[in-house]
DNA sequence: TGTCTCGATACTGGTGCGGTATCGAAGCGC
DNA sequence: GCGCTTCGATACCGCACCAGTATCGAGACA
C-alpha cells in the first residue's frame, strides 16, 4: 500500500464525500474515485458503502481509517525526524511545568534543545508525527500509553490557598478536607471542563490571580506551589498521590541525541 | 514520502550495498540509485556516504532507517488489519502461559480468536506489524513499552523443586534461600541465555523433566507451578515480585472486536 | 417528471518508474 | 604500472499509471 493511497482514503473517510475530499487533496474527483476502487481491489475488501448517495465506512474502512492515520503519522514522523537529524532535539511540554527541573535537565544535557509549549493532547500528537522528539509529562495525570518513559522527579502535592484562609495555618491537610474548597478546574484532554464548584482556568497566571482574590484554591505539585508564588500559603496534602515528572518518547526512537538526553534525565532522576 | 521510497532506502541501508539491495527488491540497480538520490533531494539531507566504494549511513540515514522501519511496520499493520477486519482476532502468546486463564478469557469473549504461540520479541513484532491484534504478557518480566495494557490476573510465585528435595517441606521460602538452587535458565529476548548454574531450557516439558530428574529447580507463577504438575512440590516464594498477566495491544487500535476482547479481559481482571 | 447532486466511467496526455547499455572511479592482483 | 573487477552513477528509451476533462447513470427532491 502506498502513502498516496492512504492519504486519499483518509481524506474520503474523514470528509465522507468524494468531491470535498478531492478538493482538500488538490486533485479532481475522478482520479480519487479510481484510487479508492483500486485500493479496495488490492486489499480485497470493501472500504466504503456508497449506497443512498452517502458515503459510509464499512467495518474494514473504520479499521483502515484508524490504522491508516497512525501509519501516515509514522511516515510523517520519519520525514520530519530525518530532516531534523543533527540539529537540536524538540521537547514538548505543558505551560506551567517546573522551570527549575527543566533548567537542570537542559544544563545536564548540554546541547541545544528547542522547547515547545502545548497541551497534553498536542504533546502526544507531536511525539507521534515527529514534530517533537520527547515530552515532559506528569504521572499519574497524563497517559504515557504508547511511549517509553524515564522518571525525572517525584514530589508531593500542596493545596494553594488565598492569603489568610482558615486552613492556611494548618501543618498539613487531607484530601477530604479540601472537598469544600472552590478548586480551580483545568480543561481536560478534549478541551472540556469537568463539572465542579471552582472557577475554570486556562493558565497559571489566571489561576494565581483568582487564588489571590480569594475566589479559588488549587491542588498542585510542591514545586509549582512553593517556588513560584511565595506570597500564597501552600499546605502539604499528605494523602494525595505523589506526582512524578517523566520524560516520554516514542519507543522505537533511539537516535544518539535522544539517547543522550534520556541519559541526562536519568542522572537527574537519580540525584533527586 | 512514499512507501516505495522507504522500502528502497531500508533495503539499501540494511544491505549497505546497492546491488544486493536491488536484487532483494527485485529491481535493477540503476532505478534504485536514482530513487535514493531523489529521496535525498526531496528530504534535503544526505542519507548515505558512498565514499571508498562502501556505503555507510549518515546520522540522518540512521534516523531514517529506524523511523522508516517503524513507519513501514505501521503501513503493513494497516494492510493486514484491514484485510482481517471482520474475521476473528489474533492473540499472540508465549508457550507455557496459563491455559486456564486463556480458557476463561476466550469463554467470556465468546467470539472466535486465533491463538499464535511465539516468543516475547516476536509477540511485540507481531503487534507492531499487524499480524496479531493483542498479546498476553507477564509483568514485570515482559516490557509493555509502546502498548496499551489491561491487567488480567495477579499471582505470587512458587519454587518448583524435585520430589523429596530438602526445601520441599518448607511452608514458604525467601529469594535468598534459592540462591544455591540450580534454577533453570530461559532464553532472553535476544535468544541468548544469561549465565548461571542451572541448566538451559527452551520449553516447559523440558523444564519439568529436568526438575523431576533432580537436575533443576524453577521459580514460576503459582498457576503454572501448582496446576500443571501436582507431582512436583511447589513452595511459595513470599518475597518474590507478584506476576501480573496483562493483555497488550497497540494504543491506537480500538476496533470493535478488540474493544470487546479487552472488555472481556477487564471482567476477568475484576473477578480475580 | 425535471433537476440537481454525487460517484462512476471513458478517453487522453504527461510524468515517472524501470529496463538495458555504458561510464568513471576505486581496489586489487600480477 | 597496467589491466581486471566491482561498484555506484548516468544516458536513454518504452511503458505503465496517474491525473485531467467530458460525460454518464442513479438517486433525492421539488
Amino acid at each position: 500500500m502506498e502513502t498516496r493511497e492512504l492519504r486519499y482514503f483518509v481524506a474520503v473517510a474523514e470528509e465522507r464525500h468524494f468531491g470535498r475530499a478531492a478538493q482538500r487533496l488538490g486533485i479532481a474527483q475522478p482520479p480519487l474515485s479510481r484510487a479508492i476502487q483500486q485500493l479496495e481491489r488490492r486489499l480485497g475488501v470493501t472500504l466504503l458503502d456508497r449506497a443512498n448517495r452517502t458515503v459510509a465506512l464499512t467495518e474494514a474502512g473504520a479499521v483502515l481509517l484508524c490504522e491508516g492515520r497512525a501509519a501516515l503519522a509514522a511516515v510523517e514522523a520519519a520525514t520530519r525526524r530525518t530532516r531534523r537529524a543533527g540539529s537540536g532535539l524538540v521537547l514538548a511540554m505543558k505551560a506551567g511545568a517546573s522551570t527549575e527541573l527543566l533548567r537542570r535537565l537542559l544544563d545536564t544535557y548540554g546541547e541545544p534543545v528547542e522547547v515547545v509549549l502545548c497541551g497534553i493532547a498536542e504533546q502526544a500528537r507531536m511525539l507521534r508525527d515527529g514534530r517533537a522528539d520527547a515530552a515532559l509529562l506528569h504521572l499519574p495525570f497524563d497517559a504515557t500509553t504508547g511511549f517509553d518513559t524515564q522518571a525525572l522527579h517525584t514530589e508531593g502535592q500542596v493545596v494553594v490557598l488565598p492569603p489568610g484562609h482558615a486552613l492556611a495555618d494548618r501543618p498539613h491537610l487531607l484530601t477530604a478536607e479540601t472537598a469544600a474548597l472552590p478548586l480551580a478546574r483545568w480543561p481536560g484532554p478534549d478541551g472540556e471542563f469537568v463539572d465542579g464548584p471552582g472557577p475554570q482556568v486556562r493558565d497559571s497566571a489566571q489561576l494565581y490571580e483568582l487564588i489571590a482574590l480569594g475566589r479559588a484554591a488549587a491542588i498542585v505539585p510542591e514545586s509549582s506551589g512553593t517556588h513560584l508564588h511565595r506570597d500564597l500559603p501552600a499546605v502539604p496534602l499528605i494523602d494525595a498521590p505523589t506526582v512524578t515528572t517523566v520524560i516520554a518518547w516514542p519507543p522505537h526512537s533511539r537516535s544518539r541525541a535522544l539517547a543522550a538526553f534520556v541519559h541526562a534525565a536519568g542522572l537527574i532522576g537519580q540525584a533527586a
